[in-house]
DNA sequence: AATGAATGAGAGTTCATTCAT
DNA sequence: TATGAATGAACTCTCATTCAT
């Protein structure tokens, strides 16, 4: 995966491009609530109303940049989920092609941590109901939820459950790390903590 | 444990008691930025001036509000938590105590969605370094995982990495069952977990 | 009736009185829509929020107004109007007390210009329905018409038709006369008009 | 009188016609200040740079109506108006004829709504000295005034007064008939206007 | 212990308009 | 003929806080 300069998907004019780029950072630093569009803007190098001509409201720059985060990060992920499966024919076989996957998830969590830091802190945010994001981390997390569950359904007699602690433990996890500003391995903790939950 | 009429400690006059339970509530819903103390004030019955003079100022409010929800709670689960070790002789009877002990953590907050709620949201937005309880959360976070390794330093190899295991498990379950209102059952996931955790 | 130093209500403290006569001021010269806070505050001597601590809103402010204006002006006129009425015996009796009544309205409106254009620029703005006043010159127009048409009913063969002429002329005179800035004898054309619509 | 798909005059580009009629519309609706040019463009399916562009501001597009609603109606109104009465011959021809001429008005009001909402609204948004509109509105008066006074002359000891007396009672009358939106007999009522007025 | 009054700063959003394309 | 981008100014309103009472 080569560094691009922007942490969000290209196929926008370099100013929405950088816009939302400034907000990913903002957002994942201070939360929806925690920053003004005065001084995105200023980040950007625009005035208010600049800023506004491209996304129309605060509300829609947020739904605009996790779409586009989850364009560029989601599919990816879940198709070299979905590819890998079909080739397992064992439940020892789906195991072992479950526990790679999930890895590589965390794996390409500490590739970007902003993005984490951006999940981490509208997800717990957007549980008030009247968050904007409030909907979409709803669907987001069930979505993931039942993605999981549905991998772990040949290996496991509580896939639902097993994919929850999963998930659970991986964000928890990222949680702690984020907080230290990455001062554990965070892939070398998961590795262990996989061993335990998938032995 | 009997139930009093307020959440949290109550060796303040009424007025700050109510004062601080609205915090509470409405913190826990919204986070410190998603609120304001003129909201607050009218659910308390009073103005803001009014308010503002039980604690000088709404930073002052939130970590007031901190300190007395640890004095309630932190203190008395550190406590339980200590008494039961000293009586636990050999590896096996320490791991034992050690997990009865951490299911209780859990137990407790099955009890207290709202304070649950306020921990995790509050961890959260409290990443930023500029957030008023950032140094709290990170002092506090310090001194779980401390006090957890070093209960678990006697059965555990790799006490800290089981510590922040456990922690991570914890707070990533209490998140999820916070954000589908309470849908499954905490207390049983967590034992399910606690056999993978801790076999 | 002596003049006061305000063209409102005096049983407010003198902020708040000052306020409304100087919101009297500009609403009736450029309309509701045809002002900002911003320098409705400047001509009273304080900030933005200062004023809106007052009112709490722009819409507040204009219906407060509204009704302070009543208050004054409404109820006095309806008195008299009453109190005369029931001292006439005769349908001709009746007739003179309600041309003597209703003269004394546009007496009062020569006196008054700066209430006579709040009134007429407000109830052709509210017209439409989502202006802020469109309810109360709705129901107020409703009522005066009600009023009139039941002063008219003892004389005149279709009280309704009379009092909606009479009202509609006594409108139209008075925007001319504002439109002109009072050039031409209000009450003089007035009173001919009277001779007309009620011989 | 061939009903047009346009409520404006013809001579201009669809486009341009297009725009004078959405603006006619909501102008009407809610006077000069109620609008902005932003929805008035969303109405004709351009952007904001592309209404402009045919009108230059949103003062010139305002005083473009009124001129073209002008050009239209207010010619052909003058005309029929001042034809007959080159045939009339005696004082009571005269006072017969002007008394079907005003009744002409009134009775091309009932057809036309939204221009009598348009005149309306305006006319008293525009006794504001600073409304773009002013001048235009105060000519206007000043030119209709003259005329049906001159009128007039023939038959009334006081052309002025009459004159001023039966636009009041109009303008009034149709005040009122717009604000409960039609639901009397608006030709009806000045018939009965007109037999007290021009007995 | 609590209030009403007031403030400077800033919230997000809309305003009419300009300019290069 | 119309657009996308951008702006300065203004919009209503809320923010946490201060101060005299």
């Amino acid at each position: 995966m080569t560094a691009t300069h922007s942490q969000v998907r290209a196929e926008t004019t370099p100013r929405r491009a950088r816009i939302l780029d400034e907000t990913l950072r903002i957002v994942s630093e201070r939360g929806y609530h925690g920053f003004g569009i005065q001084e995105l803007a200023e980040r950007c190098g625009l005035t208010k109303p600049g800023l506004l001509h491209h996304f129309g409201s605060k509300d829609q720059l947020l739904i605009t940049l996790l779409n586009e985060v989850d364009a560029e990060q989601e599919a990816e992920i879940a198709e070299s989920f979905r590819e890998v499966f079909d080739r397992a024919a064992t439940p020892e076989a789906h195991r072992e092609v479950f526990r790679q996957s999930v890895r590589a998830i965390v794996a390409r969590s500490v590739d970007r941590p902003e993005l984490v830091r951006l999940r981490v802190v509208l997800r717990v945010e957007a549980m008030n109901p009247e968050h904007p994001a409030h909907r979409y981390f709803l669907a987001r997390g069930e979505a993931t939820l039942a993605r999981l569950a549905h991998g772990a359904a040949t290996f496991s007699a509580t896939p639902h459950s097993t994919a929850r602690l999963i998930l659970a433990t991986i964000s928890g996890l990222e949680e702690q790390w984020l907080r230290v500003g990455g001062a554990f391995d965070l892939l070398a903790e998961w590795d262990r903590a996989l061993q335990l939950l998938l032995p």
